[in-house]
DNA sequence: TACTATTTATAAGA
DNA sequence: TTCTTATAAATAGTA
């Protein structure tokens, strides 16, 4: 983050990422100490550095063992928190769902012509060796098979979608239709973190 | 940190010092996440908020959880970190999308499972009052739909992974096979953090 | 290592 | 509270 914005990716220098992550090791564990010295309040932090055999830890390791005992008693009491009604409980869901779906097959079909793109080196190689090389656009076939796959999903999810929205308006004459054991709960759910929401994420080099 | 520099002690103001808290706590996990990706490690913070019930972690519980219990296993933790070379890089990679798929799919299933029970007393009420009624089954037979479409995706990945397998075996005369940019590089890969693993995660009383 | 040019984080203020 | 902005800090690339 200075003299280059750098993209959020895995380093493929040495080197660099060496060098980076001594630099921000030490930067995570200033952070850490100044937002437990400023606002009062204990944390931990851990690093496993591929570069060394012990992991980098703050404060210390007696303290990351005690923090780390805190957070592993603490029993489950999510109680009050942002709540939801169930129809934006369900929309949300299914948005979710399919999002993360769609992001999946994309990157299934990335991954996918990525081998595809490797194993052409080989295939030519093992061509010239008389052995068995794949079938030339083997790969690239299967690249279309999620891609293909992904309208009855999503076709399924949109009638599911509008099933939901109008069954479960508002009936002038029923106001029960909410399931007891879902009514009041806390609705803000806990979505997966959306990493794949970046198309940096896997790395530029790797699916260009 | 801006404005006015500022004292590394406790924040006295009970406004000020939730705010910094606040902003610091985002910082903080930006900070990890960033470092876990840019290098390529893995590594977990954990804050107890005063001003919550539930400490802020990063990654994720069950991450924090998992990396924890590395630390505290740490006599094992050889010198020697496994490096792991293409073979392995693609085998993971190709693991582990074709677990978030998976988990996706199922994901979906039991939403739709979810919801066809959540629309269990609508129907039953619709059908008192002469309103079209969904087809009994309707949305049961949707639930299908992603479990059948998981055969042909995990059937190409399987036998992508085996072509890959057998393609990138080390072959006598030929070792150069290992694309130059991954030979020797650490694939600890920055993979997505697998909250779905955590059956807790998406809590119980939606998918029983 | 140490040094800047820049980017980022963030303390106050609106 | 959320948004803006001036300034402190962090840090990427370089010597």
């Amino acid at each position: 983050m200075a003299r280059k914005k750098v993209q959020l990716q895995w380093i493929m220098n040495d080197t660099t990422r060496r060098t980076t992550y001594k630099k921000r090791v030490k930067g995570l564990m200033k952070k850490a100490k100044e937002l437990s010295i400023l606002c009062g309040v204990e944390a931990c932090a851990i690093v496993y550095s591929p570069y060394d055999p012990q992991p980098e830890v703050w404060p210390s390791p007696m303290e990351v063992v005690r923090v780390i005992g805190e957070f592993e008693c603490r029993p489950e009491n999510d109680q009050t928190k942002k709540r939801l009604n169930q129809e934006n409980y369900i929309r949300q869901r299914v948005a979710k769902a399919k999002e993360q779906v769609d992001l999946n097959i994309k990157e299934l079909s990335d991954l996918m012509w990525y081998i595809d793109d490797q194993l052409k080196p080989i295939s030519h190689k093992m061509e010239y060796s008389h052995h068995p090389a794949p079938q030339p656009g083997g790969a690239v076939a299967l690249t279309a098979v999620p891609v293909a796959q992904k309208t009855p999903l999503e076709v399924a999810l949109e009638s599911l979608e509008n099933q939901i929205l109008m069954d479960t308006a508002p009936q002038p004459r029923d106001g029960v239709v909410t399931v007891a054991h879902t009514e009041g709960q806390d609705m803000m759910l806990p979505v997966p973190h959306d990493n794949y929401e970046d198309p940096s994420f896997w790395g530029a080099p790797f699916f260009p």
